[in-house]
DNA sequence: TCATTAAATTGTT
DNA sequence: AACAATTTAATGA
């Protein structure tokens, strides 16, 4: 892996000494994962930690009726998967990429160096642990309290956490059916959602994408 | 490069 | 949930 790469944008690498960053590189493998494909299954002993470069991942399940519940979407600058590194078990999701993404495979060997030896790695993932905290113990009291078009507004507002996801366009390509996994909504709803959030300009919504013109708006949507 | 066709996504009932 | 309309992507002249 070169340097200078995208992932050197990457908050966590930021602090790392240029050794580490060295081994990270050395260590690191970069796939093009195409759309529809999986990059980790569900139950599988997981033997990495996971970044997304480009593209769109979520992270899902499905019901024994074949019902889709989609827990996070995760857009390029997200990192995911330490509670199965940090723990032995199975990994208790799928991962999936909406669109043909580059996704980086981090070994856990590597992974448990970093953690024993660099502090800022640490302390990267406590905040990121935080803000995941803060984002689940919202999203249930946004489940309970808010109406359908604010659950939509504060889900893509979530997909644009600065911290969790630095540097990132304002365009999301992602279907609307998408959507509506990610809200717990049927498609339609989620269309009817997403217009009217169009209607007062927090957001643009054309084929395959949408486009964030007001994340503060999207935030406070409802409130 | 342009026209045709298929596939994906969105709109409507 | 089913169907129609629209947009994009793929194919081949």
């Amino acid at each position: 892996m070169p340097e200078n790469s995208l992932l050197d944008k990457n908050a966590w690498m930021l602090g790392l000494t240029p050794e580490q960053r060295d081994r990270v590189r050395r260590d690191i493998v970069i796939k093009l994962v195409r759309q529809g494909e999986y990059v980790c299954r569900k139950g599988e002993a997981p033997a990495f930690w996971h970044g997304v470069i480009s593209g769109l991942l979520k992270i899902t399940n499905v019901s024994m009726s074949g019902k889709e519940v989609t827990f996070l979407g995760v857009p390029p600058g997200g990192w995911f998967g330490e509670g199965s590194m940090l723990k032995e078990h199975p990994r208790p999701y799928d991962v999936v990429a909406l669109r043909d993404s580059e996704v980086a495979y981090l070994p856990r060997a590597t992974f448990t160096w970093l953690l024993d030896n660099s502090i800022s790695f640490n302390r990267f993932l406590v905040n990121q642990l935080n803000e995941r905290l803060g984002q689940f113990i919202a999203a249930i009291e946004y489940e309970r309290l808010l109406d359908t078009d604010a659950k939509v507004a504060k889900t893509l507002a979530w997909m644009f956490n600065p911290y969790l996801y630095p540097g990132q366009s304002s365009i999301l390509a992602i279907s609307q059916e998408e959507v509506g996994h990610l809200c717990g909504l049927s498609r339609q709803r989620a269309n009817m959602a997403l217009k009217a959030l169009e209607q007062v300009n927090l957001i643009r919504v054309s084929y395959g994408e949408i486009e964030i013109l007001d994340l503060p708006g999207l935030k406070n949507f409802g409130l």
